[in-house]
RNA sequence: GGUCGUUUAGCUCAGCUGGGAGAGCAUCUGCCUUACAAGCAGGGGGUCAUAGGUUCGAGCCCUAUAACGACCACCA
């Protein structure tokens, strides 16, 4: 069989990475076979907003997908990882209405339906750009079931959760004052809400006393307000104010009676210990004004300007209006101080507007049984998050949930499904419009102008894909539950406690078994990556320039689940080298490979499958070592990867590449490659192949095309591309043996050789006899010979019982068991040399002095567990003979 | 105000259930050694934030402090 694929020369990524994706994609890779001997495994793709562009966030989150899907598809997983985009109401919404508005046109001039074709139109326009990028970026996520949360059946499911939810009394209709983004003009939910701190003042206000000549003075941030001012409040135990409680007080400029009332919810201790009450604008005054049965007047309007309260001030901006009316205050003597004063303010979460509590009629889901659970889910352990301490965050946010508000004064998204009545009122909630009402019977039917927030159609993302509402889709079926939900923490609140509760609710199972929590990835300074500062990355420059492997390297590489990331660009360095470095490792294998058939015939002549052994004496010394590295780093990365430790596994698989193959093994392996020996090299070229071409499979999840790459230009065991052939499996009990004890001794003393060349300057081409003398080692060392005289500036290697007979002033370097002399004497410096052994035997000494007060300090003794006192007793043991070596 | 996280080499970060401090980059030295100069070999560099405690033994566990960061709450 003929080698497929031939390297190119030079590594460059360019070159395959787009042809591979396709003929991936082309060949149904991503899809799942739904083999029933398969156990299924399945991912939903967090969907990002569908005019979205990939920023490095996503890069993130879908590398670690990628990855896990990967990793578990060449395990034998009928895996699914399903991608998509969300309708993203509020922020779409705002784009094509700025795209309105640079037409001259605004959304009430084009009326409901025709701003519906814009915003369809806009989406066909920009949607998909992403999954273009994912694609580059190697996404391995199945195209053919991507979903998009406007699409027919999810907006069914949607219908479906809201007349569910009605029906059983969850979903409720109420007039609450909630979050009104004046710019967003929509209504938003608590969740939207980000508070930032702001420099501002507090003014000082004083409101005559009816019938007194005293005064009552209020502290206030939000001067403006006054004027729906419908009460003061001070604590009921305040004593300074205890004779106030119940009379009345003039409101200045709108010359006004209201009441002085005593409230719990005041603080005595801040500001005056006084402060008025606008049931309109606050929401601590608005339930106050609840409490006491206050009337609620409206300053200003559901634009954010002024109301006619004050005829000169109408239409006004409210700063505006507030310099104004402080002025006025302090003409009539009604200002006492203004002083500096920083506070948080309420911001809309998407377009950093500042937000205005209102009182108005929207609709609610009833949260607190909902969230019970949720929590109660993870609780019990049937959903875990990892890192476990984002639980925390998450119950916090469930324990304290606020009923949720749903609707928004949108029009891009699902309508809500209420059908008032126009002649008795009934509200009649179901699927479709009715043909009449059903309390009444009358056809005079209109329905709600409401569309509902994007979360609430989210929520339902790992199972309305799936063809839920319809619960005996193939789909569903069989991948639901989902194994694990892949997220940034700044999204546990807003949607996976969502996905939580409805997920309970509408299939009674939580909707993954993990929840994998990941940082945000921060620009080199690190700040937030954010459109205003325009320090955010773009992950499509990075796939151009170093390649998609690089960009993926570079953000799992040395990172850890639920940390921050920050953005390194030499990291990319680092990872295009190490690409670069198995290419070129790939084309020293390939060139040097004898005939594919001869590779199999050893193989089959010398590896028992069943055993999983070699037979006696078919591998040397070398291969052995490397063999059982490998096994190893099989073991440890399977481990690393089921436990989410990306980072440690990558790094694991990146120090065995470069560290042990191929600065090592195949240095140790070179003159074997060019020897004559037609056997010798035949088993060299398969132990070359096979460990490198599990380091492939181990490392494709990570790096998924210059392995595809590198994997088909190896020998050919079958047909099987490299994501779809099968994860290695290892032994999982390991014993140090001989080979392996002798392989790192050797590594040991060569290190040693060249750090005393290098001291002492010694060029390469002066090559020394080098004298072994072992009793334990003699076969391996003349077994080893041809790669210890290459690696070791060698002469000739000659192996002895004991140091009779060789040159007193020869170069020692000793390990127990095998020490090696050299005679340099004349190509070096004898005193360094001298300083050198001496030093080493002060560090020897150092050791046994150390081994030796631990093994005397009866604490020690009595309470350490034997293993950890037996290796310290061998560790004195080994010392000694050290020592005496040297001497 | 409450909760959580971070603090380890000049920089960016690893370090699994406590048992002799690691990587990459940067720096210095020597090498164009027939896979790779996008490379090879070697070196230097750390009181693991501080102070206590537990332990035979602490980067790791406990307590307190400091700096930075995040989330929640929202006192006008």
């Amino acid at each position: 069989m003929e080698n497929k694929n031939i390297l190119e020369k030079t590594f460059n990524p360019k070159d395959f990475e787009e042809q591979l994706y396709k003929e991936w994609e082309q060949n149904g890779y991503f899809e799942p076979t739904m083999d029933k001997s398969k156990t299924p495994y399945c991912i939903m793709m967090p969907p990002p907003n569908v005019t979205g562009k990939l920023h490095m966030g996503h890069a993130l989150d879908d590398t670690i997908q990628d990855i896990l899907i990967r990793f578990k598809r060449m395990q034998g997983y009928d895996t699914l990882w399903l991608p998509g985009s969300d309708h993203a109401a509020i922020s779409t919404e705002m784009k094509v209405v700025e795209k309105l508005k640079k037409e001259g046109k605004t959304k009430q001039d084009l009326g409901r339906e025709k701003f519906l074709e814009e915003a369809w139109d806009w989406t066909h326009l920009y949607g998909g750009i992403i999954q273009e990028q994912q694609r580059k970026l190697g996404c391995s996520c199945d195209w053919k079931r991507t979903r998009f949360t406007l699409d027919e059946g999810m907006s069914d499911a949607v219908l479906e959760q809201f007349v569910d939810l009605y029906k059983k009394g969850l979903i409720y209709k109420g007039t609450r004052m909630v979050n009104y983004c004046p710019s967003c003009k929509t209504s938003i939910s608590d969740a939207e809400v980000e508070y930032k701190e702001e420099p501002s003042h507090l003014w000082t206000i004083r409101y005559k006393i009816v019938g007194e000549d005293n005064y009552i003075e209020v502290a206030t941030t939000r001067p403006e307000t006054m004027l729906g001012d419908t009460a003061v409040a001070v604590h009921p135990d305040d004593e300074r104010y205890k004779n106030v409680v119940g009379k009345k007080c003039i409101l200045p400029l709108m010359n006004k009676e209201i009441p002085i009332i005593a409230d719990d919810f005041v603080e005595k201790d801040f500001g005056t210990g006084s402060v008025k009450i606008t049931p309109a604008h606050d929401i601590n005054d608005y339930q106050t004004g609840l409490r006491h049965n206050l009337e609620i007047i409206e300053v200003f309007d559901n634009d954010g300007k002024m109301g006619d309260l004050l005829p000169e001030l109408k239409g006004m901006d409210l700063l505006e209006a507030r310099k104004i009316i402080v002025q006025k205050l302090e003409k009539i003597g009604a200002l006492v101080k203004t002083e500096d004063y920083t506070h948080n303010v309420a911001k809309c979460e998407r377009c950093k507007s500042t937000l205005e509590p209102r009182v108005s009629v929207q609709w609610f889901v009833s949260m607190k049984d909902l969230a019970k659970k949720a929590a109660d889910a993870v609780r019990n352990n049937e959903t875990k998050f990892v890192p476990k301490r984002y639980e925390k965050q998450y119950f916090n946010w469930l324990d304290n949930i606020q009923d949720w508000c749903i609707s928004r004064q949108l029009w891009w998204g699902h309508r809500i499904p209420a059908y008032y009545c126009d002649d008795c009122g009934f509200i009649n909630v179901s699927k479709n419009k009715p043909q009449k009402c059903e309390k009444c019977e009358s056809t005079n039917l209109h329905q709600d102008e409401d569309t509902l927030d994007t979360w609430f159609s989210s929520a339902l993302w790992p199972f309305s894909t799936l063809g839920w509402p319809n619960k005996d889709s193939e789909d569903y079926k069989r991948f639901y539950p989902t194994n694990v939900l892949v997220t940034g923490f700044d999204i546990i609140t807003f949607w996976v406690s969502r996905m939580m509760t409805q997920g309970l609710e509408f299939t009674d199972i939580p909707p993954f078994k993990d929840v994998l929590i990941h940082g945000i990835i921060r620009d080199s300074l690190g700040r937030k990556m954010s459109k205003t500062l325009g320090n955010g990355v773009d992950p499509l420059e990075v796939i151009e320039k170093y390649g998609a492997d690089s960009l993926r390297f570079s953000v799992m590489s040395g990172t850890t689940m639920g940390n921050d990331i920050k953005y390194m660009p030499e990291k990319l360095e680092q990872a295009s080298n190490f690409a670069n470095k198995i290419w070129n490792a790939a084309k020293f294998i390939t060139m040097n490979l004898v005939d594919n058939d001869k590779i199999l015939e050893f193989k089959n002549k010398n590896y028992d499958e069943k055993t999983k052994t070699y037979k006696n004496e078919s591998l040397s010394i070398e291969d052995k070592w490397i063999i059982n590295k490998l096994d190893r780093l099989i073991f440890e990365v399977t481990g690393n990867i089921e436990n989410y430790d990306l980072g440690i596994a990558l790094d694991k698989i990146y120090g065995f590449i470069r560290d042990e193959f191929c600065d090592w093994y195949i240095e140790m392996v070179k003159p074997r490659i060019y020897s004559e020996n037609e056997e010798d090299k035949i088993r060299v070229c398969y132990v070359l192949d096979y460990v490198f071409r599990i380091s492939m499979k181990l490392l494709h999840p990570f790096m998924p095309f210059v392995t595809t790459k590198i994997y088909r230009s190896l020998v050919q065991y079958d047909n099987i591309d490299l994501m779809m052939s099968s994860w290695p499996e290892s032994k999982d009990k390991f014993d140090y043996d001989i080979e392996e004890d002798f392989v790192e001794k050797i590594k040991h003393i060569i290190v040693e050789i060249r750090n005393i060349r290098a001291k002492m300057n010694v060029h390469p081409s002066r090559k020394v006899d080098l004298i072994f003398v072992t009793t334990k080692y003699q076969n391996e060392l003349i077994k080893s010979k041809d790669f210890i005289l290459k690696l070791g500036f060698g002469n000739n290697l000659i192996v002895k019982k004991d140091k009779d007979g060789i040159e007193p002033n020869a170069i020692s370097i000793v390990d127990d068991s095998l020490s090696l002399y050299m005679p340099l004497e004349g190509l070096i410096d004898l005193e360094e040399e001298a300083k050198r052994k001496e030093e080493e035997r002060k560090k020897i000494e150092f050791e046994i002095e150390r081994a030796e007060k631990m093994l005397s300090n009866p604490g020690f003794v009595n309470k350490a567990p034997e293993a950890k006192i037996k290796e310290e007793k061998e560790k004195l043991e080994k010392y000694k003979e050290l020592l005496k070596n040297l001497k």
